[in-house]
This record gives C-alpha cells, sequence and structure tokens, in this order.
DNA sequence: CGGTAAGCTGACGGCATGACAGGACAAGTT
DNA sequence: AACTTGTCCTGTCATGCCGTCAGCTTACCG
C-alpha cells in the first residue's frame, strides 16, 4: 500500500533506521520553532538527534526534503478540520455558532503547526510545487466545504448570487490563515488574542451569508 | 539629518561607494525575486554585481542586513497607501468605488514587491522585530485609515458597533495581504486572476459598512 | 606631487555540504 | 560458537560558501 520506508540509496528502513529517521523529523520540527529558518543546517539538526549529519542524508536528500516529509504529515492531520464545516447549519442561531467554532478550530490547528506552516507558506509563495500543494491541502480541508456552504445558501437564495462560492470561501480561509499566522499584528492593533475570535466569527459569518448576525 | 550613509568598518561612502552599494542591493533583490530565499548566497549576489563577497560585506552584516535595507526603501513607498483610503467616501455609490480602488491599489503594490514582501512576511512571522516593525508599517498604511473610517460610520450609526473597528480593519488588511502573496491558490479554486478584485472588493465593503454593497 | 581616505580584492581559516566505503550491530543459520 | 546477511551508523574527504583582514589601487585635495 504505502511505499516502505526508504534511504536515499534505495535501502529499506528497518525498525532502528525508522526510528532514527523519526527523531531527526522530531528534532528539526523543534529546530524549526526555535531558529529561523535560514538559519536551520543539517549539523545541527543531527547533533540535537545525538548523530552525524550523514545519517541525515541516508534518509533525506537535504534540509527542505525533510521539511516537506514534515509538512505532508501535518497535511494529512488537515483532514480533521472539515468536520468544523462539514454538515454544519449557518441558518438561525446555530449560524453564529458555527463560525465561531470554525475560527476557533482553525486557529488552534495553526497555532499547534506555526512552525512548519510558515514554512510551507513562504515555498508555496515562492512557487515551489510541492509546498503549494500542500499549503492547498491544508486550506481546502475548509475551504472546499464552506464553499459548498456558501452554494447551498445562494440556492435557498439565502446570500448574494452575484458572488463566486470558491472565491468567498477562499478569501475566508486566507483571512483566517493570516490572522493566524500574525496574531501578534492585532496584538499591537490593540486587539487581544482573545478577542480574536469574537472579532473574526462575526466576519465569516458575514462572508458566508452575506447579511449580519443576529443577536 | 539622515546620517550619512556608512561602511560596515565606520567609513563614509563616497559617491562611488554608493554606486556599488546600491548595485548590490539591486542584484539581491532581483535574487530574491528568482530564487528561494534559503538558497540566496552573497558570493551570488557579488558575481551577479560584477564585484567581489569582500565587498558586499564592507555594505552589509550580512544577507538579512541587506534585505532590511531593501525592506526599508519599500516601507517608505507604502505611505502612498494611505491615500487609498484617507478621505475617502464609504457611503452610497461611491462606497463600492471606494472598496475597489483599495482593493487594486493594495494587490498591484503587493504584487509589485511581492519578493521583498515574501522575505518580510516570513521574518516578522518567525518573529524578529525589525521585520514586524516594516510589515506593521505597510499595513498601517491601509489599516489605520481603514479603522477611522469604520469608528466614523459607527459613530454615525451606519455600521455595527460591537464590533472593534481595530479588528475589523486589521482582518480586512490581513485578507488582502494574504490574497495578493497567495493569488495562486485562487486560481487553483477556480477564480481568475482578474476576477480577484470583484470578488474581494464586496467583502471589504461588507466589512467596513456591515451591509451589503448597493447595486 | 605627496598625503589621506575611500574602495576593492586575494587569500585564508572555519564550517556546512554531500558522497562513499567500511565498521558495528542484530538476528537468524548451521 | 562461528558464520552469514542485511541494516545502520560514522569517519573521512573533496568541495564550496562564509566572514575577516591586510594590503593594494584609486580618487580627491592642498
Amino acid at each position: 500500500m504505502t511505499g516502505q520506508v526508504r534511504t536515499v540509496d534505495g535501502r529499506v528502513a528497518g525498525r532502528r533506521g525508522q526510528e532514527t529517521r523519526q527523531k531527526l523529523l522530531d528534532c528539526l520540527r523543534e529546530m524549526l520553532s526555535t531558529s529561523p529558518y535560514r538559519d536551520v543546517k543539517v549539523i545541527d539538526v543531527a547533533r540535537m538527534a545525538g548523530t552525524s549529519p550523514a545519517t541525515f542524508y541516508q534518509y533525506f536528500p537535504d534540509v527542505e526534503g525533510a521539511v516537506l516529509e514534515i509538512a505532508e504529515e501535518m497535511a494529512k492531520d488537515a483532514d480533521t478540520l472539515k468536520e468544523l464545516v462539514a454538515g454544519k447549519s449557518w441558518a438561525g442561531k446555530s449560524g453564529p455558532t458555527t463560525s465561531e467554532e470554525l475560527v476557533d478550530g482553525f486557529l488552534a490547528f495553526w497555532r499547534k503547526n506555526d512552525a512548519i506552516l510558515r514554512v510551507v507558506t513562504l515555498g508555496a509563495a515562492e512557487g515551489d510545487k510541492r509546498f503549494f500543494k500542500i499549503r492547498m491541502t491544508v486550506l481546502n480541508a475548509v475551504a472546499k466545504p464552506l464553499a459548498e456552504a456558501v452554494k447551498e445558501l445562494q440556492a435557498k437564495g439565502q446570500a448574494d448570487k452575484s458572488l463566486d462560492p470558491n472565491a468567498v470561501a477562499g478569501a475566508l480561509v486566507s483571512l483566517l490563515a493570516s490572522a493566524a499566522e500574525h496574531q501578534k499584528a492585532f496584538t499591537s492593533w490593540g486587539v487581544k488574542v482573545k478577542d480574536l475570535k469574537p472579532n473574526l466569527a462575526p466576519l465569516v459569518y458575514l462572508g458566508v451569508t452575506g447579511k449580519k448576525p443576529p443577536k
């Protein structure tokens, strides 16, 4: 099914090898969250994992390759984000609740993976297709069901039909991603972290339904 | 007034020196837009500028230092973004126009400086205060006047007072920044680049005024 | 024309990269 | 216990970039 884990030179990795490999990934992850991406060196990761640079190169072609690995793992995890929107109702009083839970869940996910997402975001912005794809996987977990919700509301005549559902959903997800990545910016605008959710949620509701949230 | 340009070892740069310095900055800028940030090396920049690495280190402490220089230049330029919002009306038919011009102007600015902004965004996300400050300067050029506009509308009773004007303005600017940086994502959602403006503008209008744009 | 400061680079030690061959190790076989 | 086999790790090496310095060249000025 899933091809076995292999070393760069084609050998199949056994139990011990996979452990080392995993430890390297863990250390890299740790490294990414403590130092600037540009300064992450193979030798530091190897040292932290109690092994040598040569070992690192047995399992990964370079730092980027290992980062991609971590990112793909995270992308799988992003599947759980779907639940935040799929099957939820935007009608009546439950609408604002749906919106709040979406904002909350999304911010939590981003915060949990912020270091790796930073690198993914950069890679995607730089035009790297592999990183772009991973970023889309994460965003789509929310954007796709969100676009569906908008479509449904439009069909029922409860939302502005002149807007492209995909564009609206995409914009809202972009907003959430940006807000999550740069929470500090909001702090400097005088918006406390705990006020982020109550302020973003109405905007999401507004975007999806096109009308003010009911009190 | 503005302290003269100085080399790393304290000498004042003369005409010729400033030219070399500028050429290095130009080449670095070029480099940033063609290769991943992580792979930009001093030696490549120097080679492109027809000089030696040692010369680079005369004018800049490292790559990051030079990038900061470029970014600060751009931040000054961002002052023009203020005109997009300051003194503009959100009432009646002019509201949607204001919104469209804002989206258009902002996207254009971002596109023009996308390479350097990518790095600034990364630096800010990584917690580097210098990059964070520069990013805030750019965003504030739009966010500050936008927050003022929201405040005014709230005072006139034309907008929802339960929302924090700073939060709303910040969120909208974040949205624009994210959309600008990841236009490709929208393409992959089936939203063409030329459809970006007509789809983002109503959202901005909606966020600022809290109501649907008039036809 | 000589003095002074600016401007540039060759050269160097130091460190990261990336490849390889060979030794250590675990587990099963005879 | 000796042997075999395949996995796993590392010492070592060539290469290339980093960042610094001494020293050479160039420009300007009295």
